[in-house]
DNA sequence: GAATTTAAAAATCTCGAGAAAAATGGTTGA
DNA sequence: TCAACCATTTTTCTCGAGATTTTTAAATTC
């Protein structure tokens, strides 16, 4: 069972149009190329995308699950406004729910669980060694959404890691606003190596402390960003 | 800023056909009129919701948002299906989420939110009162649904907000077969009533063991259903 | 000079028709 | 009897054009 658009979005090779172009904008919003409030308009972007009128409509439709596109009435399509009070939001939200499905993934994980675990921790590990190059970079935040994603697999609960997903997209594209100016502010790979640890060696209390923090780190960095940087 | 789809259609009127469609069409499935698994023929429905085939796919891809539609590569829409482990997920997440937008709600809350809820419960009461037709128990729904949503209103957590708002929504799609055999199965107003009182009288730990009780309680009357009944 | 009104321009929203894919059903062959 | 195959039908997906609405800009009035 499908739950999202997003959840379907990630895994296959788009099939359709609507699809494709789906994909094209959620990455061209994350990225920061289609600035936050920025009015998207159909008929100009039905060029840039190669598709018609309405094919552009249905993806912008498909966005507003994941609350990278807002509409209002009348007046078409936007891409979703960011600030500071909202990554607040939903850092917190995630330190909850990302913490709760930590502890049930230490809990009823198995062995094949850890192996993957150390498989994606190892990758990401690869990618953290050459830190520049801007394909490079793409892969080394591909990695570290699976490793994020691992970590909570075994967490039984299809919405918890529903509602994750999204929260994670959300923060990444926070994140990028912080990475483009100071590349690898603090020393990840560390924390990423001991929320490993904590994990394999099944203690979840500490486990969920060390993801808290490791989230909580990441907005405390983009809060050290001058407000003029987020376009309101 | 409106996080979702589903927030700006509740409140305002539509102003535009994909967004009437897209109304008629949640209503529809969140009243089973629509089953659970079944395929939605653009071709047909067009018709019968009086647009064109663009437009529904547009409202249907909007209910993706809501995940009561799901969709596959090119093989059109389905109405999302139905289970008890769903359900039971879905329980689970909004025990915790919801209590936890209770204590903070509780903790945050002015006067002006205890008049709003002390208010909600009223109206709600009111269509407790007179139990039958159909008519009312739409009133009823709404009211019910109100009540929830100020019980959780000063909850500072937009996020919070938002995912409540999916499983409530996805929650009174399985109460609904529920309450369809067996009206009003418990008393549902002596819970409502006890909650008020606890959060009134900012007793946290108490409102929220309520509200889990309620939410779980919710849960059971359904499960008690044979499982011929969730048509799979 | 500022505010309201009016007209033009742009954008959104909507529909119907055509191309591509999937589901259907009957036929053939082992 | 069963399975594989092909033609037909249905359905999905896609596009371009027309009707409303919003936005922009100029013109008029006070």
């Amino acid at each position: 069972m499908n739950i999202s658009a997003s959840a379907e979005g990630l895994s296959a090779e788009p099939k359709t149009l609507v699809e494709s172009a789906y994909r094209a904008l959620r990455r061209d919003i994350i990225e920061g190329s289609l600035v936050p409030g920025e009015k998207l308009r159909v008929e100009h972007l039905k060029d840039n995308y190669g598709v018609g009128a309405g094919t552009l409509r249905e993806a912008l439709s498909l966005l507003i699950s994941d609350a990278l596109v807002v509409s209002q009435g009348q007046r078409g399509f936007r891409v979703a406004p960011v600030s500071l009070e909202d990554f607040e939001d939903i850092t917190r939200t995630r330190v909850m729910l990302e913490c709760e499905a930590l502890r049930q993934s230490i809990a009823i994980g198995d062995d094949a669980w850890e192996a993957d675990l150390v498989a994606a921790f190892h990758r990401l590990a690869k990618a953290e060694e050459k830190r520049i190059g801007s394909e490079v970079r793409e892969e080394w935040e591909e990695r570290n959404r699976i490793f994020h994603e691992v970590l909570i697999a075994a967490c039984p609960s299809r919405w918890l890691k529903h509602f994750l997903s999204i929260l994670y997209q959300q923060a990444e594209r926070y994140r990028r606003m912080s990475l483009y100016l100071q590349p690898i502010p603090r020393d990840i790979h560390i924390e990423h190596e001991a929320l490993l640890q904590a994990a394999i060696s099944r203690d979840a209390d500490k486990a969920a402390a060390m993801l808290a923090e490791h989230i909580q780190l990441t907005f405390r960095s983009v809060q050290a960003i001058p407000a003029e940087q987020l376009n309101k």
